[in-house]
DNA sequence: AAACAACTTCTACGCGGCGTAGAAGTATTA
DNA sequence: TAATACTTCTACGCCGCGTAGAAGTTGTTT
């Protein structure tokens, strides 16, 4: 269950950035503007979409629960279930989790992390 | 560029179990006997494929950089580009790469590895 | 060389996921 | 209650994938 469409990707991006529950409406203005941060066009290049392509957007993230929503208040409020690193990381363990050899794997992806991961991953598994 | 589809994923499969570059009449009769390892239904559950199924998947994997076929005899022999352990490590850096957190998803994902898969990862990553 | 057999490429169809959004339904407010 | 704001329903087009027949190509047999 994985792999996002190209707007289902952006709008969880704008989840992920902002830490507030944020509603479909605020979320289509953020895709308006969301430029791309590399240039500096000026005219918004963002999307300009309808706030029902939103809804349904995020209709579909939460029933694959990558997102859940405030019911209760009427403009709901919609926020990403776990953290994009959480997902990320899930992510990871799935693709690894694919393969019957994970150690062989693990060598082969070991190989060919930069040197700053590397020392990341040393300090994240300790002394044992 | 990531997710198989089905059969491509057991095409896929066979050509990595197997070592040498296979035709794909091959593929079709091991994709017809190929029975979930799992039951040991006798009754074939393999899928009974048309040869062109099989060539067509083989094609689209050929697109997409997973298999290259020897033009030069006559029956093509198939063969994976790269081993499974590679592609799958290959997949799982597509992955990290895709959060701008690296460090934080590396943090998420060694936090739910099993003892086993921690210990092998510190031997690769060299004492300190 | 002609006919046949084996193999590959071309073309195609159905289904499901995704981008997209209007129409219809439901709750909130004036 | 009428207008307004928001959500759900329905839908359409496109593309990837499973699936395979038709058509084209190459090698073989008589």
């Amino acid at each position: 269950m994985a792999s996002l469409g190209e707007l289902e990707r952006a709008v969880m991006d704008l989840l992920w950035a902002g830490q507030e529950a944020a509603t479909a409406n605020t979320l289509r203005d953020l895709l308006a503007q969301s430029t791309n941060p590399q240039d500096g066009s000026t005219g918004h290049a963002g999307k300009d979409l309808a706030v029902t392509t939103v809804l349904t957007v995020l209709s579909r993230l939460e029933r694959k629960g990558l997102v859940e929503r405030e019911r209760g208040t009427r403009p709901h409020r919609y926020q990403a279930v776990s953290s994009r690193a959480d997902h990320t990381a899930e992510l990871m363990h799935e693709v690894l989790g694919s393969a019957p050899d994970r150690e062989a794997v693990l060598a082969r992806f070991i190989g060919s992390v930069t040197d700053t991961e590397a020392e990341t991953l040393r300090k994240l598994l300790g002394r044992s």
